[in-house]
Order: structure tokens, then C-alpha cells, then sequence
DNA sequence: GCGATCAGCT
DNA sequence: CACAGCTGATCGC
């Protein structure tokens, strides 16, 4: 869930992923995915009127999260502030002072966030330094050098500070299946359920409204059959044909379901396997492992759209920012212990999280510390990280 | 009769 | 199981 106050330190007169209080007067909005904690104000009327009464404030988003928005009735009268953004492509945005002062711009680059159909990283590159904010996001280990726009040739830029999704950002968490190992298993449990017969269907039981995409997406290839979801699910996908060619609104024509269950009028002969995605389930079960049978016809199988710890701490320490400011704060944990649990990875920090003395000419010699990490790998490297915290 | 908010549930 | 919702009750308009 996210904390995050809609603004960064570096860039105030934006907001991202909030809309309310302070945010009403922002000069620009963006959003990095339609998930209704980071949405919070955006169907008020007060954001409404300032959308009307503002020549030039616009609303920046993906396609994709452009179209799961506007299905929405609550928030189609964004339509015509909306300006979509392509990925890795950097667009230049002009922050107009509305009372003649003087604009300021920014250049803007959205990058693929892994997360749910449509999210995207921001990075801002301005006066006053590259500012990325993650907004919720699944990479795994080594994807960070795969982003071309994050480097200047074959340097990783100079990232001043990160707003980083944090949500499994815990010693608990340090690994997660990867998404295809997730897809795997549940390729083998439908593989060994649905040839038995016609009757014997697969129901997924998912939580969130956006997320589960990949799954049906290529359990539909792999079978061969669409996933029945619920005709309301379905109508958010319409302008999404990635997605809603693998899924379709008729129940009876496939064995794999992900609908509202009650509204599916199945034969009672039908047999039916339940299979659970799930991520907090594993981790405080403290099950190793990808799939769980809990009953003859009731399994888990361990999916997770936020990135574990050891994804988090590799792709902060192939950044190396200077600064970290977590975006999730869970429950029973300060700011400041996460901010611990990442520290030795920020620029001019050692690692036994001591500061490395500031010398102008040791600029050199402080770049060749931080590439020296990077190329040893900080991989397994976290002794003694998490030895200040109570639990 | 429509939102907004909140408890309870998954 | 604060991953991200949904449903249904209640209150105000």
C-alpha cells in the first residue's frame, strides 16, 4: 500500500500517484498505474475543477493505463487532459507558471514497471538533478542494465534520488518466485486436470482487479483456450487487445475460469480445481517452495507483482543513488529501518553503512568504489544489514 | 436514488 | 495475513 505523498523533494510542483491536499496544486500529474492506493483524490471534484479551470496542466500515463482509466466511469472525464507517453521515449514537459513567471521543464521517460498491464517507472531529468520513482514494480535481477535510457553510453546515469516500491522490502522477503516459475507450476496443475475430461474446470480465485494478466495471458497460449472472466473485468480490457483476445466473457466455452464465481452457471457435474495465487500466504506460512496443495482440489501457488528484497536491493545497487526514499512503509516498520535495510547501496555510503568522506578531488577514486561494487556483485553480500532491527 | 465512507471479507 | 481490492451497511444529500 502505498505512503507516497504524491510529490518529490527534487520536483514539488509535480504530483505522482496522488491526488488530494497539496497536490491540487501541482503543475503536472502523472500516474504509473491504475491501482485505486495510488489514485487517492483523482475522482474528486476538486481535481476535477482544476483540470477545467487549467490551460495547461495535463495528466501523463501509459496507454494502457489510459484505457483500464477511462472505462471507469469515476474517472472518464480525465479523457481530455490525458497525454499518453511511450516507453523509453523522452518527452520534454513544460511546467507553465500560470501567473507569468518564469516555466521550468523536464524531461520525462517512462519505463516498463513489470507490475500490472501498464506500469511504468517515471524517471525526471531536470534542474535539479534525475529524480526515478518506480511507482510499484516486479523486475528480476540484471533487468536495470536491459534500460537503455537509464544509462548515458555505457554509464548508469547519475541518479539523485530513487522513490522505490519497498512493499517487500524486508528480510522475510529476500526471495520470490520469479513470474514464470509461478507460471510453471500452474501449467503443471492445469495440464494434469483439464485433459481428464470436459467437465473438470480450473477456477483461479484472484484478488486484485489488475495483475494476474501474465497468468492468463499464457495459460491462454499454452492451452489454447480463453480465460472466462466476469463481463464487467472484461469490459476494462476492450481498447486492450494484448490482453482481451485471451479472455473471454462466455463460460462455456472453456475449462479455465477466472470469473465471479456465483455468476457462472456451471453443470453441477462439473469437477472443479481452485487454485489460489497468492504472496503473503507463502511468506508467513514461510513455505519455501512455488505451489502448495492445501486439499484434494485446493492449491496455492506463490505470485507476486512486487519485487523481493534481493530484486530490490539489485536494482538500487545497480543504480547507486544518492538518495532512497521509500514509497511503502509496512506495518510495524519506521522509514528509517527501511531506508537501513538499503543504505549500503546508495552512492558514498561503505559497506558497514558508514559515510565515505567528501573530498572534491576523490570524485574518481569514489566512481571506482561503486563500480567496484557493482562488478563484484552485491548479490549475497548483506551480513550484518538487518543486525539494528528488534524483530 | 446517488455518492462517500467504513467494516468485514477474501 | 496491509498484495488490492469487493460487497454490503449506513449516513448524508
Amino acid at each position: 500500500m502505498s505512503t507516497f505523498c504524491g510529490r518529490t523533494l527534487e520536483y514539488p510542483d509535480i504530483s505522482i500517484d496522488r491526488f488530494d491536499g497539496p497536490n491540487l496544486n501541482s503543475k503536472a500529474y502523472f500516474l504509473s498505474h491504475a491501482h485505486t492506493d495510488h489514485m487517492v483524490g483523482l475522482s474528486s471534484m476538486l481535481m476535477q475543477e482544476k483540470f477545467k479551470s487549467s490551460l495547461h496542466v495535463k495528466f501523463y500515463c501509459s496507454d494502457v493505463t489510459k484505457e483500464l482509466l477511462i472505462a471507469n466511469s469515476k474517472y472518464t472525464y480525465l479523457k481530455e487532459y490525458i497525454i499518453t507517453l511511450s516507453l523509453e521515449n523522452p518527452t520534454s514537459i513544460t511546467l507553465k507558471d500560470e501567473k507569468q513567471g518564469k516555466d521550468d521543464k523536464l524531461l520525462v521517460t517512462m519505463f516498463a514497471a513489470g507490475h500490472c498491464p501498464g506500469s511504468v517507472m517515471f524517471l525526471f531529468e531536470g534542474s535539479h538533478g534525475n529524480v526515478l520513482y518506480t511507482g510499484d514494480f516486479r523486475l528480476a535481477k540484471g533487468e536495470a542494465k536491459r534500460m537503455h535510457l537509464l544509462h548515458s553510453g555505457s554509464r548508469v546515469k547519475d541518479i539523485k534520488s530513487i522513490y522505490l516500491d519497498t512493499t517487500f522490502c524486508s528480510p522475510d522477503v529476500m526471495h520470490l518466485p520469479s513470474r514464470v516459475e509461478c507460471l510453471q507450476a500452474l501449467i503443471e496443475l492445469v495440464d494434469g486436470w483439464i485433459y481428464q475430461s470436459p467437465k473438470h474446470m480450473v477456477r483461479l480465485t484472484c484478488k486484485a482487479k489488475y495483475g494476474y494478466e501474465y497468468l492468463f495471458v499464457e495459460l491462454s497460449k499454452h492451452f489454447n483456450m480463453q480465460i472466462h472472466v466476469s463481463v464487467n473485468h472484461f469490459s476494462y480490457y476492450n481498447k486492450v487487445p494484448d490482453v482481451s483476445q485471451y479472455l473471454t466473457t462466455e463460460g462455456k466455452t472453456t475449462q479455465i475460469h477466472a470469473c465471479k464465481w456465483e455468476d457462472c452457471k456451471l453443470e453441477e457435474t462439473a469437477s472443479v480445481l481452485v487454485i489460489q495465487p497468492s504472496t503473503m500466504w507463502f511468506i508467513y506460512n514461510a513455505k519455501p517452495g512455488v505451489v502448495k496443495k492445501l486439499d484434494t482440489h485446493k492449491y496455492r501457488v506463490c505470485f507476486s507483482f512486487h519485487s523481493s528484497c534481493s530484486e530490490i536491493r539489485d536494482f538500487v545497487g545497480y543504480l547507486c543513488p544518492e538518495n532512497v526514499y521509500p514509497n511503502v512503509i509496512p506495518v510495524g516498520c519506521s522509514e528509517e529501518v527501511v531506508v537501513n535495510r538499503l543504505k549500503d547501496l546508495l552512492r558514498g555510503v561503505n559497506k558497514k553503512n558508514k559515510l565515505v568522506e567528501y573530498k572534491p578531488l576523490g570524485a574518481l577514486k569514489k566512481q571506482k568504489t561503486t563500480w567496484g561494487r557493482r562488478k563484484l556483485g552485491l548479490k549475497e553480500d548483506i551480513s550484518g544489514l538487518f543486525d539494528d532491527e528488534d524483530d
